[in-house]
DNA sequence: GCTTGGCACTCCGGTCGGCCGAGTGCCAGA
DNA sequence: TCTGGCACTCGGCCGACCGGAGTGCCAAGC
């Protein structure tokens, strides 16, 4: 009975928290939830969620906050995931049906993340692993010199200049087209890298080419790249400027800090959300993070999220997050 | 005589309140520069120079603080480019030239003016408009869909699925990446256009393709594409975060409202600074913008730069920016 | 005529003390 | 087990005070 009780304070706190982002005494939670209870109860229990760690007091005579344990159980017991609004969902599809490319549909991901919730968004690009190549294309440039395009199942393109030793004529260069599609074509990233490696050992006419290819394709940069939208959102934290925003905006441009920021790419439709000093960063022991991957047929090629102040909207946020990965999810499966 | 020193003066006076951030009195400008001169002396030339706007007192009894005009005297006639060391020379050679394709040229040219400059670097992609197009491949996804691609003498690639009302067999795709070639490769783009354009009409079948390539080609979305990086030196703002850092924040997001405040692109060697509210955004006055085209041949293509506080480093940042410039121009003229 | 030292004045910024109010913990009673 | 009452604590705010940095002006000197 009480413990009912108890848990309802602590959401009570949690959201009024959220709300004012002041400290929140038992006096303003009778009056502006409706508890039935008086202060004095309250008070109570609010020694007792203090005793067991949920919240914590900032000076001996003010309001309580709550700390990360306390944010934990209520994202874990508490919290209903907030639905969209209608408005909401019409505000995604047509943003992202728009897009043109897989670079549109990352980057207006982003900035759809970050209007939504009014936070800082990331969005991690797909990853090539997974993928597989849809087609390999090679234009001579100068007859010494071709360039090598790749393009991939996700829709990513990516592209080459290629120096050669000797000069090539029409056949030998649709040989060499021909060559590299046959053993790359169709199959999954690994393989189609073992593959060229081992048509460059096999014909070394085709080398240079080929191993620029599985180069290119084993490319660890391409796994680092993230979108990041919202900066401007850090504005509104205000207080302690220096404490929180800094090692964030400082986050932000290491695109690789981000990535372990936002973690393994959780499958189906999981949420991760690190609270605090759960994250792997110390310096950002008091911000959180909402992610999820996403991909086609719910397979997780990548992962996308918000990172915001621990004192946070979870619900919101967490409904966004979600609503977004799932629709980008669809259209990469349409794609 | 006076003249002169009245001018020494200013120059103290911008030296010492950039590096300081603090409003400079008579006394510690005599001790640190050489003026050779009385404090009392300095304080008449001050006088004189805030009568001349070039100077102001932010409080009766305070020292003084260079003013937009006085800022604009600094770099128009007494500031000389401070030369790149050794090492910064070095820097810029081996990160640019590590670089693999016009996109990592352009993001390493951001990261590495931020990081030199420690400001905001803003970096546009070369725009269209000037470009040839170097080849058009078209790739068949399914017997009724297309993947175009376009790529043109920047480096740039741009891609789009195209739906078709009917079946293509080979013989019909290589029918139609041979006439999409004989009209645009080799062509400015606005030319390519209009060929383009024209084939769909005379040759209904072709229509689809060229209808989207023509459309890619003049897509406005892809001349506002720009780079950003060194947000994280915003933090170092300190004072009047606010005032200064959330506008500059604010503009970040909008790659737009960057491209108006880098403004037109100039040719050859000439370094724009744009000072406080020269600039084209009230909300932006209190920042300055230092920039210059880039291109190859000399011809400017676009434009990168820094964006920071009035009081900022003018004789580094633009040693810098041209540096940078110069050497992505060197780069792109290989390309 | 420019420069200089002296002097009175202004005003910012930090410190100190006191007050107020919000909030708490505890206790006795229902 | 809940509630009302009461004493207590402590942070934030306001006003006063003071020191210091810097200025403007003036009269004297080179």
């Amino acid at each position: 009975m009480q413990d009912d009780r108890r848990l309802a304070v602590l959401r009570a706190i949690v959201e009024d928290y959220v709300a004012t982002e002041e400290p929140v005494g038992s006096k303003a939670l009778v009056e502006r939830h409706g508890l039935g209870v008086s202060p004095a109860t309250v008070r109570n229990d609010m020694a007792a969620l203090e005793e067991e760690g949920f919240i914590t007091q900032p000076h001996t005579s003010a309001g309580r906050v709550p700390t990360d344990k306390g944010y934990r159980m209520f994202v874990d017991r508490l919290a209903t995931l907030k639905p969209m609004s209608v408005a909401e969902r019409r505000a995604i599809a047509t943003i992202l049906d728009g897009a043109v490319d897989l670079d549109d549909v990352v980057q207006r991901s982003v900035r759809l993340l970050a209007q939504l919730t009014r936070q800082v968004a990331v969005v991690q690009y797909p990853t090539l692993s997974r993928s597989t190549v849809r087609h390999i294309e090679i234009v001579a440039l100068t007859p010494s010199r071709v360039l090598a395009v790749l393009i991939l199942s996700t829709g990513r393109v990516e592209q080459r200049v290629v120096e050669l030793a000797t000069d090539l004529d029409d056949a030998a260069l649709a040989d060499l087209r021909l060559r590299c599609n046959t053993v790359a074509t169709g199959e999954i990233i690994a393989d189609a890298v073992t593959g060229l490696r081992r048509l460059a050992t096999e014909a070394p006419a085709t080398a240079p080419v080929a191993e620029v290819l599985a180069e290119a394709m084993s490319d660890h940069r391409s796994d680092e790249r993230v979108a990041v939208g919202g900066a401007a959102n850090l504005a509104r934290y205000g207080a302690s400027f220096d404490l929180d925003v800094r090692p964030l905006l400082e986050a932000i441009e290491e695109h690789v800090v981000l990535l372990t920021l936002l973690g393994e790419a959780t499958t189906g439709d999981t949420l991760t959300v690190r609270i605090g000093h759960e994250g792997p960063l110390q310096e950002l022991a008091s911000t959180s993070v909402v992610a999820t991957g996403y991909g086609p047929g719910n397979e997780a090629l990548a992962t996308l999220g918000v990172v915001g102040p621990t004192r946070m909207d979870y619900p919101g946020s967490m409904a966004a997050v979600r609503a977004v990965a799932r629709y980008v999810s669809r259209i990469l499966d349409e794609a």
